[in-house]
DNA sequence: AATCATTTTTAGACAAGTCTAAAAATATTT
DNA sequence: AAATATTTTTAGACTTGTCTAAAAATGATT
């Protein structure tokens, strides 16, 4: 498989994570920062391998032998996030473009003795989880910091969309994977939270608090 | 840079590796498994992007700039060796495939942290030097096994071939970077030795101790 | 249901890197 | 020094993955 290929895999599989729909090709090409039409020639390519379902003018979708190629791909994707960030020190906002090219190392047996390196771990350092060689992934139950009432203490669990300034601004106020947030208070008309990690307070915008996933403590 | 391109930058490196001379279109296309058509292809880009000093029907040879560029994939290629043997324990003769493809990974930092995770090495598993980020090596007086008289002994400092049945072959009878060698007899009619190494006695034949790269005790 | 707008596909072109086959230059031999 | 052999380069073609522009299909509107 060529790294084109497996990019296109691995969008189709962040595109349809947990529902089965069918993904269309500007979506695609617009997630790979490409053109529809040629979005369209590597579906048709992908379909004549059989790793992909494709429907002229009706989208795509993983075959299952599709979906194994791709989680392997996020597999080795997020353990390298995982090397860079507990063996390397990197922050976790400096990862993604260098596992973006790590990932398409070829060596299955380098997977599994990093992967025993790090102690197998299950998440990687924005909270997404690991899929192991089959492509199961343990899924942990996470809500919204947004959704939170009131006077309540949660777990800072994962990170919804990892966007580098939005990684960069968390560990600048010292926020991050772990942390125990009590939110004090919630404005009922914008929803605006004043909240306290390590006995700092903080504002925090509705934008902000829908992207972190908690877990009750 | 290109992949392609890093690989023939890498290749005029080996080639030319002491001396200064110009390698020619065959002995390049030959070393990357080419063709020399490809080879004079590749040499005309790489001197209009001045990286090589190339002249038709003469030959080629790296420009200042061009040995800089080529100096750190080979310090890439080899601190990921060491990377793979001191830390996922891959056996020295696992690590060339791996490393041909780390090599490529593109971040500066990413380099100079592995460099220090790994306790800035000199030299890689196979007792080749690791350039520094200047692309000086440190020259270590190596001499060949087989110029060694008998009752000598000395230390294995590095292979000069890696070829991988040659490292396999030497790793199944547990010889190894630092293993101590004593040379009890040597044959003055093929030069086959006699040596001894942990309590170990083994028969090599001169094409094996012309291969292997010591350092007087 | 017919028209209009949008999405998707096709067709043809381009760049990188490779190849084969033929031409040009260099090296060797007699 | 001329003829032959070898090496090197050029020319044209192919593949992968991209693009633009035009055609086809789908969806939305009236």
């Amino acid at each position: 498989m060529t790294r084109a290929e497996e990019n296109y895999l691995k969008a189709l599989y962040h595109l349809s994570d947990h529902d089965d729909t069918l993904v269309s090709t500007t979506e695609l090409a617009e997630r790979l920062e490409t053109k529809p039409s040629s979005a369209t020639d590597m579906l048709q390519k992908l379909h004549d391998k059989s790793l992909v379902a494709y429907t002229k003018y009706k989208g795509a979708k993983l075959s299952a032998e599709g979906r194994q190629k791709a989680s392997q791909i996020v597999r080795k994707h997020r353990l390298w996030e995982v090397f860079l960030v507990n063996k390397l020190a990197f922050g976790w906002e400096e990862v993604h473009e260098i596992a973006e090219q790590l990932e398409h190392i070829k060596s299955p047996e380098l997977v599994e003795r990093l992967d025993q390196y790090l102690g197998c771990p299950t998440t990687d350092p924005h909270g997404d989880p690991i899929p192991d060689q089959k492509g199961q992934v343990v899924t942990v139950y996470k809500s919204l910091l947004s959704d939170q009432p009131k006077e309540s203490s949660v777990i800072l669990m994962g990170i919804k969309d990892s966007d580098t300034n939005f990684l960069t601004y968390l560990s600048q106020k010292n926020i991050k994977l772990g942390s125990c947030i009590t939110i004090l208070d919630k404005e009922p008309f914008d929803q605006s939270m004043t909240i306290e990690i390590d006995g700092q307070m903080h504002f925090i915008s509705k934008t902000i608090s829908n992207n972190i996933y908690v877990q009750a403590l």
